[in-house]
DNA sequence: CCCGCGTGCCGGAACGTTCCGGCATGCGGG
DNA sequence: CCCGCATGCCGGAACGTTCCGGCACGCGGG
């Protein structure tokens, strides 16, 4: 019984008969052996690990934390690990196969560094500017906000206003475009307000006052960014708004916030744990050379409609 | 020049002149060298790598965020990359030095299994009913607790209740004992509904609303889970009362929403960052040998008076 | 009978690092 | 002068796995 032997019949390859496989395993899971990763990996010039970094972002919304888990689900479907890489002091080369960036965010540079690392990459929404990753996993974002101006339309607005984060997300970017290319085909002039994509919920209240101040004509709003939706409330009541009534009121973003507020409050759902399943499906689709770089993927979204929007 | 010459210089250890270790790091620099990771870790019988599971619960709560960024960043500061662990499908103990393991609920399966690795391992808060853990992190939740009952005793409330989630978190199993315990000192009769540690919030509703219903005479209630005490102000409402005047309202869990309420709700911050860098910490203490098994340190947490409990 | 081939198994090298022991040199003290 | 020791450097083995090439055996066909 060889080294070689078991090695092959571990792991299934080479030629070795039935019954030494099965005498093979038998020992090994009565011995509880389990392979050595640094040996196996050193070997295989590999590290069993892919990266993730999503920006830090300390709102209220589970996106982020359930993009993550979708990633580490499927990385353990393929046995892979996933390790964390954050914003701070940055050392060498992360150790790592692959990296999935989730929001990659223009100008971040531990983004920058990634995307430079010479590491199979896969981004949750295209990096505005920068070279394009290996592979892309992005949503239909201009065309949902159409179909939810849509809807507003048809909910009676006329006049929907819009309070999004910067085009450093290409997520709010094309959240912008398709709140314009909207504008553009059903006439009214857009009413637009740039924030902060880590925005904190005064900046939004004060972008929310300043377009409820500015326009009293204005029937409907659009919070882009996550969690913001909620987060005005107080803000429209006090401008003497009913909310679902006199001021429809919609969310980019869904979350248990969206869901738990008074009116509810209609959202895109965004499926943030396929997004992530998605993006780390398509990095081993990378690594095992099943897909050509450059490749891009669709994820779809919902609209989730609640009594914010007349229901 | 011999790689272990090399080694040594770039190592720092062994017998090295210092100009040879100049000249070494200089070319090493000029060569991009990078150690490879899997030779190291093979040779030195270690991984490089902590895992971290934290239970995956999908509140509106941004403290296992936070946790997770703490525990990443004082990993990163000593070099030691963080996998994640989720509870899906499990396969062979994971590949890593130490375990984190934040607010382990009793009965959890994959708490059992990664509890019995023979690794070592820290907790945020104990794991009641099973082993201990080598390390522990804990906060004087029970102590806090009744400081902040303290507090709404001198803003006028005589007649406390508690939402709570079950004991298998030993976080809600201390929250439960310092309500327990003040009301003994104080006189009230305890006034609690239980809830699943992952409660919805529509049940969290329920409770409050039973709480309302059962008793006209209750003048204040701590909602104990993550994010709870902003999804019951509805049904607060819906029960005529206001919060700040004839309800005070406190959450054991600060979060944005809390700060965000309207009104702002009294909450404990726990310091979620801060308490993951210090379970970081101390796994690191005891992979070195710096610490002994057993040791436990406690994390300090802060009450935050607002609106919600009469400023 | 002999050759060729398929099957099952194995030895050894290699992956890149660390560590143990040893060698050469130079210097100071007895 | 010789011995001992400190210093600087190095060779080789080892970590546990995978993979390449090869060996032995049995069988079927010419």
């Amino acid at each position: 019984m060889s080294k070689t032997t078991a090695s092959d019949a571990l792991r299934g390859s080479g030629r070795v008969s039935a019954e030494t496989r099965a005498v093979v395993l038998g020992v090994a899971d009565a011995l509880g052996y389990v392979p050595n990763g640094s040996a196996r990996h050193l070997r295989r010039a590999s590290t069993g690990a892919i990266g993730l970094h999503v920006p830090e972002v300390l709102t209220r919304s589970n996106y982020y934390m359930s993009f993550v888990f979708g990633v580490v689900e499927r990385a353990a479907d393929n046995d892979y690990d996933v390790t964390l890489i954050t914003s701070g002091r940055r050392r060498r080369p992360p150790r790592v196969d692959g990296l999935v960036l989730g929001d990659p965010l223009a100008g971040d540079p531990v983004v920058d560094t990634l995307m430079n690392a010479g590491l199979p990459t896969v981004t949750c929404e295209r990096l505005s500017g920068g070279p394009e990753a290996d592979g892309v996993v992005w949503s239909e974002h201009a065309h949902m906000v159409g179909e939810l101006l849509d809807h507003l339309y048809e909910a009676g607005a006329r006049r929907p206003a819009l309070i999004v984060a910067g085009d450093e997300s290409d997520w709010a970017a094309s959240v912008h475009r398709g709140y314009r290319a909207w504008c553009e085909r059903h006439g009214p002039a857009p009413v637009v307000r740039t924030v902060a994509f880590e925005a904190a919920a005064d900046e939004v209240r004060a972008a929310a006052r300043s377009l409820l101040a500015a326009d009293p004509g204005l029937d409907a709003l659009i919070c882009a960014p996550a969690g913001s939706a909620a987060e005005i409330m107080p803000v429209v009541k006090e401008a003497g708004r009913a909310v679902g009534r006199d001021l429809l009121l919609a969310s980019c973003v869904d979350s248990p916030a969206m869901r738990l507020s008074d009116p509810p409050i209609t959202a895109i759902d965004l499926r943030p744990r396929e997004a992530g399943a998605s993006c780390a499906e398509l990095l081993f689709d990378l690594l095992k050379g099943g897909s050509p770089a450059g490749i891009t993927r669709v994820h779809p979204i919902e609209l989730t409609v609640r009594a914010s929007t007349g229901r």
